[in-house]
DNA sequence: CAGTACGTTCATTCCTGATTGAACGGAATC
DNA sequence: GATTCCGTTCAATCAGGAATGAACGTACTG
């Protein structure tokens, strides 16, 4: 049973990712295990969007890097099935913060091997450099800040059999 | 003169844009413009990116609507110039405000036309949406505190004859 | 030891958005 | 008013990553 605005959240949650430079389908994917609320296996996935078993699998697999979806084998089953972490978010967020921080590092490396007589340019690359580093610091201060909500008013795991 | 950090930092600032789903021409010309610190004409990027007019005229005019930009058309001048504005990553914070404001107020929307009997799933949805909106309300929070140390401590505005 | 059911990998295909470059239009100059 | 110099637009091309699906490896099952 798929309504029609599921779908749509499902499909939206697609373009938004896939406006973000990232795979369409992970965020199709993640749509789906966010409104299943259960675990759900590759092929639940891949009915369900209609999509190939590689993709499934390989973004699936991308999102569990990022922590957003944790691999479950329920008992002794024959089959991964896949579920979306209590705040995906959160996960996503400190994904960012990781990016930011390389970006931060890199491009203060590069400042630091401009030549004599640019000092202003390096000056401004360097602040610019700062601005990633500042980033991922508040960040993770709002990773904290979001973390502690979590743990005040726990995700009820009141599960309604919605599929 | 370009020394080779600079057009790594280019090359660089290209591929972190280019990574993150917007043209690698808008980092490099906005790298390209922090390094010169000083107005550049559409036909100097051209020249020292080695791009076609047409994209520097539409990712100029790309970051001039995110902020990062300034078109100024020094006196009674032929060409336009561009210059980066003061603090680039500021404009780009805020640009992503704006996206996760859009992201939020839509996701919410679709969560409200869910069907009955998916409430859980719908406060799922809605905990997702919540979290892009309040991202953005501590990104407004944080770009408020950039702006403040930029007052303080504003650009110096001394200049190299770098180019 | 077959036979089956999964998940992963990888070469290929597909698709979309970036980039180009020619054509256009407007403003300034002579 | 003709010419030149710009910036913009847009149709066509290109490039790069996403998606596919067949082939493979592994772990159960009988």
């Amino acid at each position: 049973m798929n309504d029609a605005a599921i779908d749509e959240f499902i499909q939206a949650m697609g373009q938004l990712w896939h406006s973000e430079g990232r795979p369409r389908i992970a965020g199709q994917v993640l749509a789906y295990l966010i409104v299943a609320g259960e675990p759900r296996s590759l092929q639940q996935m891949c009915d369900a969007l209609q999509i190939s078993k590689g993709s499934a699998s390989t973004n699936a697999r991308l999102l569990e890097d990022t922590g957003a979806l944790r691999r479950v084998r329920p008992l002794g089953a024959r089959q991964d099935a896949w579920l979306a972490v209590p705040n995906p978010s959160l996960a996503l967020l400190q994904t960012v913060t990781r990016r930011f921080r390389t970006s931060a590092e890199a491009i203060t490396r590069l400042a630091g091997a401009f030549p004599e007589g640019m000092e202003a340019a390096q000056g401004r690359v360097e602040d610019f450099a700062d601005f990633y580093r500042r980033s991922a610091d508040f960040m993770d201060e709002w990773a904290a800040r979001i973390g502690q909500d979590c743990q005040a008013e726990p995700q009820e795991s009141k599960t309604d059999g919605e599929d």
